[in-house]
DNA sequence: TATGAATGAGGCTTCATTCAT
DNA sequence: AATGAATGAAGCCTCATTCAT
C-alpha cells in the first residue's frame, strides 16, 4: 500500500472562485439542467459531466446533493409528475359551461402549457425514458391524468345536461378534447417544430373543433380561414 | 444507460443451435431485434451484445453485416421510415368520398397499424432518438407526412366539394382526422397499456367524432355507448 | 444523443501482439497475480490495472473473465481455501506414532509450507481482509483447520495411548503445536523478513520443543545450539 | 476499497450534540476511532469521513487536528508502537525467577494485553498495513520486540542458572514463549472469535505448555483436564 | 475550531470495436 | 460467417483535500 501513502490531488489552480450555493438553490439548479439534459439526450446518453457543467460546478459537486444519477433522475420525476391543483375544472356553477368556457380552462391551458418548454421537455423524458420507472409512470396516471379527464368529463357532461353544451362523444370519450394538444406536443417532439406560429395555429384549428362538436347548431357555412391544413414547414 | 433504473426486460434465452443463415434472412433478424431493443431501451442503452444474443448469434456475428451499432440504426430507419403507398387515398372517383369511407380508408386504417407492435415501437425509437438524425426524420416528415396529410386534405375536400362529407374544419386542418389516433398511441407508449380492448373503445370514440364532424345532419340525441371515457385501465 | 453518433475507440496502434489464451489459463493467471497483489496491498488498495498489467492484459481484458473485483477476491480464496487432504496425518498404524513421525508428518509439512510464497500470501490476504468474508473463512475453520487440528489431537493421543509419545498438554491442546509456525509466520509478515536461515532456526527450535514435550525421558542437559534466541535481523 | 464485499460494520450514530472540545481531548478521540477503523478496513477503505463520524464531528472538523490521512496514521503508530517499560522483567532478584513468576510476568501478563481490543486492533492494522511504514515496523522490532525477546532470554537463563527453572529450549529460543499467545491472537484476528472462555482456556494450556517445561521434573500423568483440544467454537 | 459544499484525481465498470481462431 | 477474448475510451462514483462561512 505504499502507493497510498501520497496525498491524493488538489495542486492545479482552482478555477475563478469557487462558487457555495446553499443547497435548496443548488439542488433546484442540478434538476432544471438535468430536465433538459435528460430530455435532449435521453438519460443514457446523459454525462454528469453535462448536469454538473451546465449547473456550474463539477462532476463532484453533483455528488453532493445526489447520491446517484439515478436519484437525479427520480427527484427529477418526483417535481415534475407532481399533482396539480384541478381547481377552476371542476368547479362549475350551473349554465357557466359554455363553449368559450371549456375554451379558455381546457384548450387554452394545454396550449399555454406546450408554450413552456419545460413541459414539452418532460413530456420527452416521460416517452423516452418512462418505461423505466413504470410506478411512478402509473402514479402520475393515477393521480394526475385520469382525474384530469374525470373533470373534463363531468364539466362537458355537465355542460350538457344544463343545454349549455350540444351533446357530442366528447362528452363520452373527454380525451379527445386533448388529443389534438397532444398530436401538437408530439409534432413539436419529433420535428423540433416549435414554431410558436405552426403551434397557434394549431390552436385556433382545436378551437375551431371543439366549437363544432360543443357549439349551438348555427349554419354551417363560414370557411375557417388557415387551419394549417398542411402544417406548412416553419422558416 | 449505463445501469438502468428498472431492470432490463428480460432478455430470451438464445435459441439452442447457433447456425450459419443466409445474409438477408440474418439481416432482418438483426433488424428486428434491434427495433425492439431501441425502443425498449433507447439507442444509448442498447447494447451490440443485446441484438446479437436476441438474434441469436455472438456479438462478432453482428459485426458480420453491420460495420457498426449507428449502422443498423440507419438501416433500421431506412426500413423503416420509407415511403408507403398512398393508394386508395388519393384515388376517390367522384361521390366516393362517403364517411364510411373516410372512415374506412384513414381511422381504421391507422389503428390496423396501431395493432402491429412495430409501429408502436417504431414511434417511440422515433420519440426517445429520432433527434439523433434529424435529416432522416425531416425527410420522412417530407415523404411520408406531409404528402399523407395532403392527401387527407384532397380526399376531404373533395367530399366536401360532392357533398357527401359535411363543411367541416377537419378539411382544412386534416391532423385533426389523425390526432386522436396518435393520442392513442401515445397512450400505449407512455402507459404501456396495450390491451385491444382499451385501443377498440379508442378508434369506436374516434370514428363517432369524424362522423359528428363529417357525416350528415343527423339530430343528435343517441348515446354512444362506451366512448370509454376515462380510459379505464386494463386488466 | 447526437454525441453517440460517433465511434467509440481504437484509433491507437494495437500494442506488440494481442495475446489470445484459453480462458482457463488466463483465469489462472489472474488469480496468481490476483493473490499477489491482495496480500501485498490488500483488497482495498490493488487497483484492477495492477492485476490486469501483471498478468498481461488490459483492464477490460480482465473483465472479461470475472465480473467484478469482488468476484477475483471470491474465486482467489475459493481456490486458496478448498479443504486440503490429511491423509498420512489420520492412517497411522499402532506404534507407529513415534517423535521423529509427528516432527515429520506435522512440523516440518508446515515449514514447507512457510516456503511457499502462495502459503503466507493467502495468510496475509486473509488476516487482512479476511474480515471481508467472513462466511468463507467460517467455511475454511470448519472444513480445513478444525479437521486438521482434530486429526492431530487424534494422531497425538493415539501415540500418547501407544506409548511412543510422552504424555503432554500437547495432546489435549493440539494447537500448541502448530503455535510456534505460526508464530514464524507472523514474524515474516510483520517484519518481512523471510530469511530461509531464520525460517529454518525457527524449525529447529519448534522441532525441539515438539522432542521435549513428546520425547522419551531422557536426562536433559544437552544445549541445542542456536535456536535463534533473538532471532537476530538477517542481513 | 470502493466498496466493501461485506457490508461495513455498522457505524455508530453521531453523539447528538457536536461541541467544542479541547484538542488533546479531540485529537485522543481520534485516533482512538481511527485505530478501530484502520483495524477493521483497513487503511485504504477507511475513510476520513468515517473517523470523522464516529469521532463526532465532520471531515473537516479531523482536518483542523491532522493534515492528512496519513498524518492520523502516523500519529497512530506513534502512540501505539511507542516503547513499553520492561520493569519487572528484566529485575529479577537471584532465585526469583521461579515458574510461577514467569507465568505471572509473561503468559498472564501477554494474555490480559489480549484481553484488550486495542492490542487486537493494533495488531490487524500491523499486520494490514505495517507494509505501508516498514521504517516504522523496523524500528518498533528494534526498541521493543528485541528488546522484550532479550528480556524474557535473560530471565529464562538466569532461572535456569539458579536452578529455579528447568533446562529447556525455551531459554535458548524465548520467542517460543510467546508464541501460543501469538496464536491466540490470530486465531481472534482471523475468526473474530473473542469469546473469553476460549481465550482463557488458550491461555490455561499455554501455562500448563510452560510448567511442562520449565517446572520441577514431577511424575506426568495427570490430566490437564480441557487444554480446549479442539478450540470448540464458542456460542 | 467546526461545517459541509466543492474540487478533481483516480478507481471500477461498461461496451463498441477489433481480430485471432 | 461466426466466436469470444482482448482493447481502450469513456462514464459513474468515491473520497482526500480545500475553503468560504
Amino acid at each position: 500500500m505504499t502507493k497510498q501513502l501520497a496525498p491524493r490531488s488538489p495542486r492545479c489552480p482552482a478555477p475563478a472562485v469557487r462558487q457555495r450555493l446553499p443547497p435548496d438553490i443548488r439542488i433546484q439548479q442540478i434538476l432544471d439542467v438535468a430536465l433538459e439534459a435528460f430530455a435532449r439526450d435521453g438519460y443514457a446518453a446523459t454525462r454528469i459531466d453535462d448536469i454538473a457543467q451546465r449547473a456550474g460546478l463539477s462532476k463532484g459537486g453533483v455528488y453532493a446533493h445526489f447520491k446517484s444519477k439515478e436519484e437525479i433522475f427520480e427527484a427529477l420525476l418526483s417535481r415534475t409528475l407532481a399533482p396539480k391543483s384541478l381547481d377552476g375544472l371542476i368547479l362549475a356553477p350551473a349554465g357557466s359551461v359554455t363553449v368559450p368556457r371549456v375554451v379558455e380552462r381546457i384548450v387554452d391551458r394545454m396550449y399555454v402549457d406546450l408554450c413552456d418548454p419545460r413541459t414539452v421537455l418532460t413530456l420527452r423524458m416521460l416517452l423516452a425514458d418512462g418505461i423505466r420507472v413504470p410506478e411512478r409512470v402509473g402514479q402520475w396516471r393515477r393521480m394526475v391524468i385520469e382525474p384530469y379527464l374525470k373533470a373534463i368529463e363531468t364539466l362537458l357532461r355537465q355542460g350538457v345536461a344544463d343545454g349549455t353544451l350540444r351533446k357530442s362523444i366528447l362528452a363520452e370519450a373527454p380525451w379527445l378534447v386533448l388529443a389534438p394538444a397532444v398530436f401538437a406536443a408530439m409534432w413539436q417532439l419529433v420535428f423540433e417544430d416549435a414554431t410558436p406560429a405552426s403551434l397557434d395555429a394549431q390552436r385556433r384549428a382545436h378551437i375551431a373543433l371543439v366549437k363544432e362538436l360543443l357549439g349551438p347548431e348555427v349554419p354551417r357555412e363560414t370557411t375557417h380561414g388557415d387551419g394549417t391544413g398542411t402544417l406548412a414547414r416553419a422558416r
